[in-house]
DNA sequence: TAAATTTATAGCACAGGAGCTATAATAAAT
DNA sequence: ATTTATTATAGCTCCTGTGCTATAAATTTA
């Protein structure tokens, strides 16, 4: 949860694409009118979660964006769809 | 690395699509005709953790995935694209 | 503006992702 | 058939993602 300054290991954590996933999580999620709790409760993830990807403190595996995905109904393809390369 | 029978907590670990998501990437490898070898140059990942990608040994993280799609340079899109909701 | 709903934070335990190094197994080239 | 290159495993440590629970903050509704 907190990043400590002194880090001896090489962190690869791409903030900047990280915090386009989150604002693209958020635009499905509003468009779907459905709140954290609810996609936390089709993802069977918690509600903890959802909430930390949106607001960008963790760094989440496929297998959660999968779940995700799935909840949203909409193809990994398009929920990474907001083209960085 | 290793996966124990019982297990109380419960895991989510898409299994079918991170298979979906190693061979897409072995593909993308391939018709770019880089070795596991470069493409983990290219990331700044390891060599280990883009055979383990590929074995599906694990779960890798989205910043993990975001480094291998710039080395592709393939859009993250792309790279997710295998169509299965 | 109060109440209700929704979103964001926090701390803890624990599993596993990732780096690192070495080696085994396969495949390709000579 | 040997060597060389490539891919796959293995073990270890460290770090962090996730679940869980509780609470605070912010937003919406009445």
């Amino acid at each position: 949860m907190k990043s400590n300054a002194e880090n001896k290991r090489k962190l690869i954590f791409d903030e900047e694409g990280l915090k386009l996933l989150a604002q693209r999580l958020k635009q499905l999620r509003s468009e779907k009118k459905i709140t954290q709790e609810e996609l936390a409760y089709r993802s069977e993830l918690t509600l903890s979660q959802i909430a930390r990807i949106e607001t960008v403190k963790i760094n989440p595996t496929v297998s959660t964006m999968i779940q995700i995905a799935k909840a949203l109904d909409v193809s990994l393809s398009e929920l990474f769809d907001y083209s960085s390369k």
